[in-house]
DNA sequence: AAGGCGATTGCCT
DNA sequence: GGCAATCGCCTTT
């Protein structure tokens, strides 16, 4: 096994963030893209990180996304150049972690709905109230993804990903071939509902909702 | 100015 | 499986 080879301080130095470039294709495209990546987060806590194993896709011509009617003073982060963060508040409670793409002006974003754990269990079972709970049950939801990684809507909005300084970032991880991702509606709208934008890595233990 | 709703989660039956 | 929790935003008076 290749991973014999290398100690864990070789892998972390193997990783890298990922060019702005990769954040200027089409949402569908991103969508499955990002899945396999690595999602960092860093406070005074500590750093923590996970595979993005589950995502949903919101176009611009897309009735289901928050840009539909035009920029507003919640939605404007979507509107900014691809590669910052979007996130809202869902139902009075969830905060809700969205990546940008696409180019300043085009408003469409992904929403990361579930992370896969890999450093930081420990402050993730902390934040999530789940002493107990499966690794793969930490970050199994958007809610849970943001409660997990300490992020919310009033400090983490509209955050560079692609640097390290707004202590969120996405660097490479697992390549995720075409054959192992599965492609469903999304969970949760009601407006678009019958769209297959919601994409996530087939049989992995962390996706949301089979 | 007021009321209804939502890209959810977790607890109760 | 059903439903309460909880609040900013958007639509309607």
């Amino acid at each position: 096994m290749a991973s014999c080879y290398h100690s864990e301080k070789d892998l972390v130095n193997s990783e890298y963030l990922l060019p702005r470039s990769f954040y200027h294709q089409d949402v569908l495209v991103f969508a499955r893209q990002l899945l396999g990546k690595r999602l960092f987060r860093r406070t005074d806590e500590g750093t923590v990180s996970g595979t993005i194993v589950e995502t949903e896709a919101y176009r611009a011509d897309d009735p289901a996304s928050h840009s539909f009617r035009g920029k507003t003073a919640r939605n404007s982060p979507m509107f900014e150049e691809g590669g910052h963060t979007y996130i809202y508040l869902s139902y009075g409670i969830h905060d809700m972690l969205n990546i940008v793409c696409a180019p300043v002006g085009v408003a469409e974003a992904v929403l990361i709905r579930a992370v896969m754990p890999n450093h930081g269990i420990d402050l993730m079972r902390i934040r999530t109230s789940k002493p107990t709970s499966d690794i793969e049950r930490l970050a199994s939801g958007p809610g849970l993804v943001a409660k997990a990684f300490g992020i919310s809507w009033r400090r983490d909005s509209n955050i560079d990903v692609t640097t390290k300084e707004g202590g969120i970032w996405i660097a490479n991880g697992e390549e995720i071939k075409v054959d192992k991702v599965t492609v469903t509606t999304r969970i949760g709208i009601t407006k678009a509902a019958d769209k297959p934008w919601r994409f996530y890595i087939s049989g992995n233990r962390a996706v949301s909702r089979i």
